[in-house]
DNA sequence: TGCGGTGATAAGAAATAGTTATGAACAACT
DNA sequence: AGTTGTTCATAACTATTTCTTATCACCGCA
């Protein structure tokens, strides 16, 4: 049996302390042969003695007393570690990696981030943009917790959960401001300006003008938002926008902005983990966390 | 049951390497279920989940990737606790400290030194000079390990082994040096100079001399041998010292050395330490190096 | 839907750590 | 010197912990 125990070294450094088997033992909470086996165990195990016991005193050796400075170092250490899973018992700590698509992430990003550092603040934020697929490939992958996307998402290894529905509203150059708002139909005839495929939200738009992703030459691509207001603004065409990403996109561009009329598109955006994290909880008061965000932004932005 | 093990940490460090309950039990030469139920334990006592368990993965959770950084250090730090313990088997590691009475230091111990660090070259020797009744006590008291000393101490607690002998010789004016070299009877008519009472080698030069500390105004007190020498140069006296002395304190002085007639004056020296050490068998090594040590001064200065 | 692979659970066996009682060594005190 | 008290070691036994084998439940996959 080749086996050192914690036991060894807290025994061993109780005895260090207390100079005394007899002490040492009832500060361990057990009988003196107990430590005293234990001790012996130590020292054989180690191939060296430790203490050199004299009729009236126990004291180190040489190499004991080297040996009890790094017992204590040990000790430390495990100590550290039974309070650090203490300090994040039930609480989410140390690293929180999450995805976000492109079309959600500059809005409310800023807002997400600050309300979890708020709550949690021994906590590391990593964030990743990109899209769908590539989220839930990684999120499948154990390389990201939680992800905020469009749902549904349909996967039976996670979890999601709904945050908030969001309008999509018409962008149109600014001279259009007064005409009437189109329809799906009248829409799917208009030069249609989208993000480039694989986007969600591009797949979102279409679906509203019940299009699917051929009628090449009708509509152009554009690699962000930004890039098809900018566009609208020139004259080239119109677009759709989530209603969050108004305030941030329009604030530059002479464009208008018309609210659909019902049934206005919108898709629902949710947060999604997978089912086996044993975090659900935590990542549950994440997602509170990033609905009430999305609340705020409404406020201030509507 | 609030007790983390060392086993915890080391099943725990074994399955986030392999990522797997029975590869990791097999690392670990235990069955599968063994170590599910101490993870599960681990689990419990930390109060946080440590890995994710789905059906073909396990995977540590973000908590039990910072814990395991933490694991790993701690189980580094106790394998150097037992590497330690290997390198110093049965030999003496850390420190050493030796006591040293005055008439013995300045002649023996650079040599002493050198010769212990060359064999042990990673022991730290920390070396007291100071009177044998003082030497005695910090060995009692456990401040030093060893102590160079003249035999015998006959001290119960302590073992003694003899190292050399080493004869005294006469040290008189220079202008003596054809003189008849004195018996003891004469020797106590002269002007005998010595040592200050507690040096024990002062007792052993009256001893010669069959006198006992008494007679006052006949003998002279010095704090050294050094001091002795010169005021023999200076005529004041006659003085002994030790054989190992001569070649150093009667560079600089013009004294004349006398060996005596048998029975030669002569004392023995010798090492203790206390009974309980348990580097027994370690400082007895010491011991025949420093027995090696004025074997070789012996040589160069006879 | 059954199969292969995986982790969890259960019950009993093995190993470990603890207990009390006692012994041996030694210092301290008549 | 004999006695007493203190201290650590040893022995024999008991309690607890840890491990094993057998089995289950779950999930992804053909």
């Amino acid at each position: 049996m080749n086996n050192l125990t914690l036991k060894h070294l807290r025994y061993f450094e109780a005895l260090t302390r207390h100079g005394h088997f007899g002490r040492a033992a009832d500060a361990c909470a057990i009988s003196q042969p107990a430590l005293s086996m234990q001790i012996k165990e130590l020292e054989e195990l180690l191939g060296t003695k430790l203490f050199e016991r004299s009729a009236r005193k126990v004291r180190l050796t040489g190499f004991g007393e080297d040996l009890a400075l790094k017992v204590r170092a040990i000790m430390h250490s495990v100590d550290e570690l039974e309070n650090m899973a203490r300090a994040s018992h039930n609480r989410l700590t140390g690293r929180l990696r999450i995805g976000v698509i492109p079309t959600i992430a500059p809005y409310m990003l800023p807002q997400i981030v600050g309300n979890i550092t708020r709550k949690h603040n021994n906590l590391d934020i990593y964030v990743h943009e990109t899209l769908t697929p590539k989220l839930i490939q990684k999120l499948a992958e154990g390389w990201i917790d939680a992800a905020i996307v469009a749902l549904p998402i349909s996967e039976p290894s996670l979890v999601e959960v709904a945050l908030f529905d969001e309008n999509f509203v018409l962008v149109r150059p600014k001279e259009d401001a007064a005409k009437p708002v189109p329809n799906p139909e009248m829409l799917s005839e208009m030069k249609l300006l989208l993000l480039e495929d694989g986007h969600c939200f591009r797949d979102q738009a279409l679906s509203f003008c019940n299009m699917n992703a051929a009628k090449p030459g009708e509509l152009l691509d554009g690699s962000s938002l930004t890039t098809l207001v900018q566009m609208v603004a020139a004259g080239i065409g119109v677009t759709l926008i989530p209603e969050m990403a108004v305030a941030v996109e329009t604030r530059s561009a002479s464009v208008s902005i018309a609210q659909f009329n019902d049934p206005k598109p919108s898709r629902t955006i949710g947060m999604v983990w997978r089912k086996t994290n044993p975090l659900a909880n935590q990542l549950l008061q994440i997602s509170e966390i990033v609905k009430d965000a999305a609340e705020g932004l409404r406020k201030t932005s509507g």
